[in-house]
DNA sequence: CTGTTGATTCAATGGATTTTGACATGATGT
DNA sequence: ACATCATGTCAAAATCCATTGAATCAACAG
């Protein structure tokens, strides 16, 4: 296995991750309800109607590409769309594809 | 479950078919390379470097995604980026991630 | 028509991802 | 401290998806 090959390989890995984490019904739903603005988890909790912790499982998910940040605030964590996430996925796309 | 759910649930549904189509290193390959221009099925298979039958899989699964199409030429088959690829995939994504 | 080549379909396997339920952590109020 | 609420972690079960190998189909050449 020569190594550019190797190289391509991981990029495209990389790529196909981020692109993963959005490529889910409960995952989009998330990111549509904060796309207009900061929202506690429990708010999204309310919308949403799956257990609590499969609604933090997903939440990492989408944390750990990237797409999406927490910051505590009492008891509560207030998520938001991460600041750079149209970035991420503009990279993540091939570039035809970009809209 | 009511019916206004039901909508939403079926039309997140399907938006990530089309993302989960674009998240797989082997079909963000393809993608790459008929980026630039229409290409037959066999020069994808030297690039690639996979079964052929698995070659076959990714493309269908591409191309029920509305993202690639493909005619046939004589013993072989073109294939190339479908036009409204790019719309696909921007209708996909929530707003505030379009690039 | 027969044989060959390019490409697809099918059923079965293996591995990864999602979902579930029980438990743990962290913050708040009494 | 204790009780409680909001989240997160863990392991097991269920589900989905990429991969494989065998069989099939479509176009051409002889």
């Amino acid at each position: 296995m020569d190594s550019s090959r190797t190289l391509v390989a991981i990029d495209l890995e990389a790529r196909a991750e981020v692109l993963k984490a959005v490529a889910d019904p409960h995952r989009l739903r998330i990111l549509e309800i904060l796309s207009p603005e900061i929202r506690c988890n429990c708010h999204l909790q309310d919308q949403m109607d799956i257990a609590p912790n499969l609604l933090s499982y997903h939440l990492k998910v989408l944390r750990e590409a990237g797409l999406i940040e927490g910051t505590r605030r009492g008891r509560w964590i207030d998520y938001e769309i991460a600041p750079g996430a149209a970035g991420v996925i503009a990279a993540a796309l091939p570039e035809r594809l970009r809209p």
